[in-house]
DNA sequence: ACTGGCACTCTTCACGCCGGAGTGCCAGCG
DNA sequence: CGCTGGCACTCCGGCGTGAAGAGTGCCAGT
């Protein structure tokens, strides 16, 4: 039913759409590939290809672009991905080497996977609910203002300052600061919440409001660590090349793009490391969104497991883009896990 | 020379074409303003306005639209603000007053003024040279590996990860840490590096090393302290409504938005508190964004100074927008000093 | 000083036309 | 049986024409 030629004419059709972003005749596509065949036979092919879904004419008598699904069989048959060039990896890994801390990794990554893609870029925050408590800091501000410094292992630094009802002695302080530690020091986020609820009944009544408070907002800090619904964006200036179809395919997109819930669920659930997801047009988890596509990737060792994508119009060059996507994913692994 | 119905008509004009969006003629202006005379009159009144480059048409015979230097007696003589409605007050109020630390105020404040302006917004970071040093933590990680955490009045946290030779004992971390913090507590942050200077010769020569490294990465992180280059963007879907025009209009702009040196230009340098700041086309010191205005309005209080606003097309509404902009500044400053 | 009238300009849209690109089908050929 | 060349057909897109509409500038009159 579909025979090697086929393929190879549907390869030709996807990367003649894709880099000419017009529909592709018979007659331009003989002339650009090597198929040894003429266009009649081609169009024979064509139909046949038209036939089964994989492509499409826009109106009766013009050339043929692909469909979803269409671009779907070339993604999973047709491709293979190359590894990006030297040059490319090297400006990568200085480039994200170059980063202070968590944040800036992120906007750095954000920024590199735009300009590699030529795309939009997407990148969530690290997740931190597989991260460890690094240490925890109980400042005293003034008499009734203590500052709470919560330090992950994935080098997040969460702050919450405590207003308390009454003064608080530099004992109670000094005495909490290290229960809190011995308690949560080296745990998991959850866990640590967990071995929190115990302390307040260690220490003597009189103690137990202030230290209550303390306590209810590490706990606080310790879950709410919703760094993982954050995410950096970068690259909108790409969407230009969309095309011309400014509410039907721009809009919604930059609307999107505003909307981290949305982001989220475009990057989809992280699955292992490594793993690339690509989304296709209706695959995509949003009706507005059905012009685009979406290449995600898992980043990150397992103690902080996220993902980075790139999101773009249903004709673009899925190899290329899907190689860089893979590409930072794993540079932004090794930078987090050697940092 | 401009007597006051030629500013009723100018103002007419502008308040017509920011609505409509298009050129606006004689008849029109009669039609909707009560100016108490006759087009014949207003056309008169416009080729004086014209003469003066306060308006222009864009073909022979057609409507009048304003020029930048239309706009700007606009909004130096013919503009009132008026300040929020209840409801809309009430809406920042609320919603800024439900952010957890800084980076949430930032966000939230730009989301807010995006929203109420219909505009994209920037928000600058608070600038931190102003402020001062809350306290300084000096922790082991493990015998080679110190933490030095930097916690500034503006409630920023900074927090380096150092590597040290040799084994380090407690009791010089503990003497190290009270010693840095007197020596910079309540300190303003160029100020602090200066005091730090010292520090390392008060030591034996034995523990040098270690200290100087702390020393040095102290000096650094409080120098450092570049996050008044940061800027959050947002409302980028707003740009939407522009126009047409394509390249000529929105891609400058967004590729202006990704360039966060580029917005910190825009913005211009904070001035005093609850100025506001109003650049009009070529007014804005980048010729790409020739037809863009900025509105920018300097908030937080001496503490930590920074600047907010909104870029949007010359057609603009000018007193909405300003006053959105004032009253978004005032709100985030109340925020901030009451954190 | 304002007004009504008038001739003129210029854009914008609809209409219709034509060329080009591409298709589908068919008959012939190896 | 699969491939090829030829041919008639369709449809989009660009282009000139023409009419309509909106707006102006000017002038003479009140």
């Amino acid at each position: 039913m579909l025979d090697d030629r086929k393929l190879a004419v549907l390869r030709a059709i996807v990367e003649d759409y894709v880099s000419t972003e017009e529909p592709v005749g018979s007659k331009a596509l003989v002339d650009r590939h090597q198929l040894g065949v003429s266009p009649a036979t081609v169009r024979n092919d064509m139909a046949a290809l038209e036939e089964e879904g994989f492509i499409a004419q826009p109106h009766t008598s013009a050339g043929r672009i692909p469909t979803d699904k269409g671009y779907r069989l070339f993604v999973d048959r047709l491709t293979t991905l190359q590894p990006l060039s030297p040059p490319e990896r090297r400006a990568i890994s200085t480039f994200l080497e170059g980063a202070v801390d968590l944040d800036d990794v992120v906007r750095r990554s954000v920024r590199i996977l735009a300009q590699l893609t030529r795309q939009v870029a997407i990148v969530q925050y690290p997740s931190l609910i597989r991260s460890t408590v690094r240490h925890v800091e109980l400042v005293t501000l003034s008499p009734t203002r203590l500052l709470l410094v919560l330090i992950t292992s994935s080098g997040r630094v969460e702050q919450r300052v405590i207003e308390t009802q009454l003064p608080v002695g530099e004992g109670i302080v000094s005495d909490l600061r290290s229960r809190l530690n011995s308690a949560t020091l080296g745990q998991r986020l959850p866990d640590a919440a967990n071995r929190l609820g115990d302390i307040v009944d260690t220490f003597p009544i009189a103690d137990r409001p202030v230290v209550s408070v303390v306590v209810t907002t590490l706990v606080e800090a310790v879950s709410d660590e919703r760094s993982d619904e954050r995410v950096a964006v970068g690259g909108t200036a790409n969407l230009m090349r969309f095309g011309d179809d400014f509410d039907t395919s721009i809009r919604p997109v930059l609307e999107a793009l505003e909307e981290h819930v949305v982001l989220l669920r475009l990057l989809g659930e992280a699955t292992s490391p490594r793993a690339l997801t690509v989304r296709i047009g209706h695959e995509v988890p949003y009706d507005e969104l059905s012009t685009t596509s979406v290449i995600a990737a898992a980043y990150g060792m397992d103690e902080s497991l996220a993902t980075l994508g790139v999101v773009g119009p249903t004709r673009m060059d899925y190899p290329g883009t899907m190689a860089a996507v893979r590409a930072v994913a794993r540079y932004v692994s090794r930078t987090l896990s050697t940092s």
